[in-house]
DNA sequence: CGCTAGACTAGTGTCGACACTAAGCCGAGT
DNA sequence: ACTCGGCTTAGTGTCGACACTAGTCTAGCG
């Protein structure tokens, strides 16, 4: 059906690792759990959209055993609204539920530069270098996607550095969430290059190893984002 | 099987608020998810120990599919391990995670103290304070069981007061993969006595509008609360 | 006597069928 | 014409059966 290229590998096992669902569950699942997730992010399923689960069990083409449990996994990161004996839904954000997103997000950001200032390594920041450079130059191109996906992938590092798995854990559900927004705020004018200046001072902070700096900064960057989203149409469009 | 009193209805109730699963789920999956969860808590369940389906199934003369269900729930939440294709276990704790949790815990915990002092009515205080004059009373009495329970209580009832919802959700999920700890930490000799004393002490603060102080006291109380527990023996017992 | 390989068993993941319910539909009554 | 109530049906939650696998036990070999 679909075309089978390199981004979207990208973007699955981006996905895959950020459910949690790599080790642990049956490839049937995954998959059911991968594309309903990935379309819920990139708007090919619509908020507040009925996801019938025989349909979907039919579109693998297995039993609606898997597809349930797919679906759960997608409903605990809140992707997903399940009621008894209702019809799951593709799940509404109220720009309430988003504004309480991004603050709790802010505040463990922070957390994590002062994490990741005291634990990086030299490696690491060569490492965090070369991924903000990469990230630069997919700004420049105004690849919105590329980007999109490397900022993802920059954070997952960036938690992993700072050596806290809870608190990674936590991060990682909040990023699901915020997903399906950042996605096409990202798409603004001057957001990209905004985005991408902030990343730069933030690594800046931590090569210099200013924790309090670091802190500060990516709680403003945090902030930035929220009132991009903010200004996109998304939030408003589900604000009921 | 099991006399049904008024203690452990409280304990189920709250602990089926915490789980999220009041209104969403079938009676059997919230029966066997309230049944496993709560065991493993209390330490009916031992770490490690192997969760056989068929048997739960058996006992609560349901079949599988619930039963899956509910494991998937305590899954999540981090009471329950479950890899492809082979047995359910209850979670072990290394020490490391317990460290990992108590510092977030701590953290987010600042952040209600902050945003309880801004939001909460005279109403609201009137309320905390009757629920930490009771807890003195438990306190005193030495009622572990009963005084764990109101903690819990207390605090899902700050978290409410906050005002944000998704902070809360984390809370409670971290609160659940503490308590298995906690509910053993609390029987230490004197630890009841300290546990009020600090929140007495957070809620004069709360009073008085201090949210500074509200946040310093609820992370050193966190703190405390976790050198309690690596000083009992299910920290190191696990420690693996 | 210890070790490996191969059968066995216990237990998982999946499936299709079934009962039951929520929500849409249609018709009657006001 | 509009509302209310029963009927229909699409879709959920559950069940028991089945295929397959991980872990175990045994027997044969070194």
């Amino acid at each position: 059906m679909e075309p089978v290229t390199e981004a979207p590998l990208r973007r699955e096992s981006e996905f895959v690792r950020l459910l949690k669902l790599s080790e642990r569950r049956e490839p049937s699942v995954v998959q059911v759990a991968t594309w309903v997730g990935l379309g819920i992010i990139e708007g090919r399923l619509a908020p507040g959209e009925d996801l019938n689960s025989v349909e979907l069990a039919h579109r693998f083409s297995s039993s609606r055993t898997p597809v349930r449990e797919a679906l759960m996994l997608l409903e605990q990161e809140g992707l997903v609204e399940m009621r008894a004996r209702r019809r799951p839904r593709v799940a509404m954000f109220t720009a309430r539920r988003i504004d309480e997103i991004y603050f709790v997000r802010g505040h463990l950001l922070s957390l994590v530069g002062r994490l990741v200032v005291q634990h990086a390594t030299e490696d690491d920041l060569a490492e965090l270098r070369k991924r903000v450079a990469e990230m630069v130059v997919l700004a420049k191109n105004g690849e919105v996607d590329a980007y999109f996906w490397a900022h993802v992938s920059l954070q997952e590092r960036m938690t992993d550095i700072a050596g806290n798995e809870t608190l990674k854990g936590i991060l990682d559900s909040l990023a699901l969430r915020t997903m399906i927004l950042r996605h096409t705020s990202l798409a603004q004018p001057g957001r990209l290059a905004a985005s991408v200046a902030d990343q730069e001072r933030i690594f800046e902070a931590i090569e210099q190893r200013d924790g309090d700096l670091a802190a500060l900064l990516l709680a403003r960057a945090t902030v930035a984002a929220h009132a991009a989203v903010e200004r996109s149409d998304l939030a408003r469009d589900q604000d009921s």
